[in-house]
DNA sequence: CTGTGACTTTCAGTCCGTC
DNA sequence: GGACGGACTGAAAGTCACA
């Protein structure tokens, strides 16, 4: 059934959205670009966007990536922006 | 300082450490054998036995189902077990 | 600077069997 | 019940052209 992808019609926000949320948020707080974020984390610019975009599933390993990058720990953008 | 790790010059508990020990702990909270989790999720018996050994870089996708499965937030699996 | 589809390469994820 | 190796399939990584 595919739950995600690009479906509005979700209860609990799925951890793709909040991923995708916390990292757009987190980047304009610091006043980066996709690609400035993308050089910092050592991915692709249209990597980042695809993630943003919820375009992507991606794994643990570049979560981690990202997370390091923006200077949060990874279950950090996991979590539900409160902030 | 340095909660939980005791030297690591510039990594942090990586993601997959802090994963596998969630996992590990919730499921003989709940006692579970590896075989009853990887039902409940829908994975496989063999694939949550190597990302519980740290050797499977698991996607997004996956650890919400491990999340859902054990009951608790997908955040919830990459924070340090240490509250 | 960003969104998106398409493409190739790498590896996540499944399934086998053995200790 | 769990650790581990081999082999296979499909999905994620990584990149590009163009909107």
């Amino acid at each position: 059934m595919s739950p995600g992808a690009a479906n509005q019609p979700k209860k609990h926000v799925s951890a793709r959205e909040a991923l995708a949320a916390n990292i757009v948020a987190l980047r304009h707080e610091r006043g980066w670009s996709q690609e400035a974020l993308a050089f910092e984390c050592g991915l692709h610019r249209t990597f980042v966007a695809h993630v943003e975009r919820l375009s992507r599933n991606i794994s643990l390993d570049n979560i981690e990536r990202l997370a390091l990058a923006l200077g949060v720990q990874p279950f950090e953008l996991l979590k539900p922006r409160s902030d």
